[in-house]
DNA sequence: TCATTTATGCGTATTTAGAACACAAAGATA
DNA sequence: TATCTTTGTGTTCTAAATACGCATAAATGA
């Protein structure tokens, strides 16, 4: 066995946010060390010896910018020799949604440390990060077809017009807000609460909730969550 | 920085490679050294300080087992600190293919210490092996019905039987050979050969080729490969 | 050698799912 | 009370998936 071994290992969140159309956001924080110093970065760092790699994403989550997440699954582990220009750092990266309410940043930490980007705002990143946020946004679109992943960016009871509007916003593309709607509600995941929401003009929206019981018992039976639109 | 971190990187691959109807294989070592010693498990070991991860993998199983791949993409990483009975190990396990040609195990290793074993002839594997390659079987399946990896497992020019037979294999179920037949000549990525095949009984058969130029070029714009069957 | 078996190659009707589209209802605004 | 805005629902048209039938080209063996 080799023994001569040297690399650190670490993990990095890609954490999205939405809060109305045209409104996707990532989760970066300012470094406070070198290298890199200054600059914005995904938030992560290295695990401790007795921690699975949830664990080190969760904690440095709430660490560094006290958020708890609603969604989180490993995206990929970027392991080329030079990522870290100090030591060898491989980087288990995840990926994580967070419902409206879970949006705030901590109040402890400083706020100009941790902040929300807009996905076409983001400033230049540290190490590979870009590459690691364009992955994760890759990831978030392409899920978003085949997995009920949206859910888990809006709140708990939400109208149908902003599942329309994630959706467009996500996947970019203009969708039919009848076939929309018929095709969402064909899947039986979908339950009418009796709420309705009468903010703004125009007629008041019916509130819905995501039935997750209901889908993990459809996904026994090989149900297949799949909404895709030209 | 925290630089008591004690947790080594190794590369693990699950192989698959193709004979025939109902013979779908994945490649195995065993082990000689503790622990599990004498048990079967994923070709992979530690990573040097200066490869790449996909160099790692392509090392490894060059010097275990003297296979060329034809398809490689990482699975996941398992870095549950209990997973190695001796030190912290943390696996980027690889998802890998050869087609037929390249099935033959090197002469040089010994040949009793590595095999292809049946999916469904797997031994009691080392580690959390079973586990990683669990979900490289799942992937596999997902991933043949909506990229064309099939034709990793199959040699350049094949008759179109040994598509179907290799679909009905993997998914696991029967698919009709005519829709089968159309709806793949309907991408337009496979072309036909003038050779024809003769062996067995029964009418020959033409050989096709995957086109991967076209297939890339398509994918540029927009074409998205997928062949569902009940 | 000629009927039988086996597997390939091609075509067509039927069913199902997706895309396109228009108008009524409920409240806010002025 | 007329107008604006957003929600809510139904129908037609089109394309794709499914389910088949039958001819063809060899190997097999009675």
């Amino acid at each position: 066995m080799k023994v001569n071994q040297d690399i650190k290992v670490s993990v990095d969140a890609v954490v999205f946010g939405y809060e109305s159309k045209n409104n996707l956001s990532v989760l970066l924080i300012k470094r406070g060390i070198e290298p890199f110093k200054g600059k914005w970065a995904l938030p992560g760092g290295l695990v401790m010896n007795d921690e699975s790699l949830e664990e080190a994403v969760e904690r440095e989550l709430s660490e560094e910018t006290g958020i708890t997440i609603d969604y989180l699954e490993q995206l990929y582990t970027f392991g080329t020799p030079k990522r870290d220009p100090r030591n060898r750092v491989l980087s288990v990266s995840y990926f994580g949604l967070v419902k409206p309410n879970h949006f705030n940043i901590k109040a402890d930490t400083d706020a100009a440390d941790v902040q929300w980007f807009h996905l076409n705002e983001i400033p230049k990143l540290a190490f590979d990060h870009q590459q690691i946020l364009d992955m994760a946004h890759q990831r978030l679109k392409a899920k978003l077809s085949y997995e009920p992943i949206g859910f888990d960016l809006l709140s708990d009871e939400f109208p149908f017009s902003d599942l329309e509007n994630l959706y467009m916003t996500i996947l970019e593309k203009e969708i039919d807000r009848r076939n929309f709607r018929k095709k969402m509600l064909s899947f039986g995941i979908i339950e009418e609460t009796n709420k309705i929401e009468k903010i703004g003009s125009g007629r008041p929206a019916k509130l819905f909730k995501f039935n997750k019981k209901k889908f993990k018992q459809l996904t026994v039976n090989d149900f297949h969550f799949d909404i895709k639109f030209v």
